[in-house]
DNA sequence: CAGTTTTACGCAATCGATACCGAGATAAAT
DNA sequence: ATTTATCTCGGTATCGATTGCGTAAAACTG
């Protein structure tokens, strides 16, 4: 079954005009007479007609759309973030596809150039867990493709970039361990080559030294996976706790890593905080309700998203390539609660 | 800036043939010599051709997309559904375009008119906490666009629909609480016309019923926006607790509503499960975390959205128009835990 | 060897909308 | 009265890919 939308054609034909003076009716032209506007308004109005999007891409060579590329849509800070760019694409006409990498490298591949291969105006990608290189990203983006990296981003110089300041959240948990008397505090973290797991490891290191805390490697760890699997946040967990049987606090750096951080202790039967501290990065709205109220570095998705889209869409509208790229770089907020304060 | 593809016209210009035999030799036609195909396939992969889906998208008179519309993206559910769509559209070749209502009416209409004039070959919706009447989608439906309605549906009679045994559900966690020395249990709902909400309401008197409980109107209330806003849960919990100062379990029908109720009796500082039970309809995958663990309604969302997917695609490839509709009922789960059971 | 079939390709229309160019009709200017 | 604008409108190419139809050359038949 389809879909039957009336054409300019069918206006034409039914008015006894050519689809020219119909096309030129429809947007206004000064050179069509004022009756022969009305006719052809009215009849499009009394038909609901509506220009087809797909014919006008081919014309245009562009096609209103954005793709949207994430490890995960199930995801509450992607899905926060697919929210604001939704909103934004909506103001400005564009409609938003999703694609996913579900964190992994083959399918980010095919994933980017399936959005590619259907034809959108402009890609906004944050990288999977497993992406290692960006040739993939490099060769689309040399093509010409309007790119907007946003959280995990990509090294090049030339793009758009849109993050949260991922040293200063984990700089600022990290001291506020401290400053709550947790000193032997391990860093889980995401995988070592990703642009936010740097970053945050950085602003963790900064905050040990800047307070003379010896940095110990051997309680940075790092999930291949973001924490999607279970066992490997287990084994993380329980190589902090074994290694290091001083360990008082955990810096939990993605979201998934945080759920599943708490589920272990749950498991195991640990106290939060008195025996563990912690200090999650997470977008859940759910995080004050856990008992303990878990302390969390909120990153403002929503906001991300929107800047993301209004960054790409002045690109895909700009007459002449851009030259100067922006790097937008977002305040996270650190909430302060329960789990993260002894008695 | 412009992302520009090379074209079948550029291979026919520089292999010196013309856009029918590139095109024949792509699709590999008899009618094209073994040299010409080799020749041009070589080229073709060189350049790394794709055919333009904008193209054939006018000539086909379909553009390989669907439709979703939901209320929100940043909820659980729906995030979950939207993938389970994404994984079926993705292996079929169709790309998914989202749309959200923001549980208002106006939206709604809007955003489901504009994925229609954006040439999706069909739509997968739920309809808005705020929708009463189905006139637009009615209107669109007699036009010929294939749908499939699923979670919160519609009361037509032909179209494909995808929801869980709401009645079951509810039942099953009413009679739960009863089960657990629960009886004065109140129902905090959606709006009243949504279907999901009379299946809910109604699982819930038919499980007292067959308990020999009284049925109390006064005991069932509904949240016009869903639990998107906290007031209105708390307004719905001040007067349930007031009214009857004998409630001793709330059955929250929605992933909102429950989360609100928490918050809720945190504020009030109510203990769940000795003062109040608790049994909240959640697809968050943290609910095993909060203290006490909440007894949830899971709604299997991914399959849900994979089955809708599926049923709309069906639809789209079919050659003639569908006759049979189906009602496709997924079992809910009802995941046991410590908000209800008393000590 | 004349006639027929097969092979291998090109031409042109099509999808819906737009825009350049041209052209008839009327009005205004010389 | 003739020329020149001006106003309105139509014809047609275009975007990229597909496909029915036509056809020249090669291969084959009797």
């Amino acid at each position: 079954m389809r879909f039957e939308a009336i054409t300019i054609k069918d206006i034409a034909k039914a008015l006894g005009f050519s689809t020219s003076t119909v096309s030129r009716a429809l947007r206004d032209s000064h050179e069509i007479s004022q009756e022969t506007k009305e006719k052809v308004l009215l009849y499009a109005k009394e038909y609901n007609y509506r220009p087809n999007p797909i014919a006008l891409s081919l014309k245009e060579k562009r096609s209103s759309s954005i793709g949207v590329l994430v490890s995960e849509i199930a995801n509450s800070f992607f899905s926060q973030a697919i929210n604001g760019i939704e909103s934004v694409a909506q103001e400005k006409g564009y409609n938003v596809v999703i694609a996913q990498s579900k964190e992994n490298f083959e399918k980010e591949v095919s994933s980017i150039q399936y959005l590619a291969s259907r034809s959108v105006d402009g890609i906004i990608f944050s990288v999977s867990a497993e992406t290692e290189n960006f040739l993939h990203i490099n060769e689309l983006y040399s093509r010409g493709m309007n790119m907007v990296s946003f959280d995990r981003t990509v090294d090049f110089a030339n793009i758009h970039k849109v993050t949260v300041d991922n040293f200063k959240a984990a700089y600022d948990a990290t001291t506020h361990f401290i400053e709550n008397g947790f000193t032997k505090i391990t860093c889980i973290a995401n995988a070592s080559f990703l642009s936010i797991t740097q970053e945050r490891v950085e602003g963790y290191k900064a905050a040990l030294r800047d307070h003379k805390i010896k940095i110990n490697e051997d309680a940075i760890f790092h999930c291949a996976h973001a924490g999607l699997i279970y066992k490997e946040v287990e084994d993380a967990m329980n190589k902090a706790l074994k290694n290091r049987p001083k360990t008082d606090a955990i810096l939990a750096c993605s979201d998934k890593i945080t759920t599943n951080i708490m589920r272990y202790c749950q498991n195991k039967k640990i106290n939060i905080p008195d025996e563990l501290g912690l200090v999650g990065f997470s977008n859940l709205d759910l995080t004050d309700l856990l008992t303990p109220s878990l302390t969390v570095v909120n990153q403002p998705a929503y906001e991300m998203g929107r800047i993301s889209a209004e960054l790409l869409i002045k690109m895909i509208e700009s007459k002449r390539a851009i030259k100067d790229f922006e790097h937008v770089v977002l305040v996270p907020e650190l909430i302060q609660r329960a789990s993260s304060k002894k008695d």
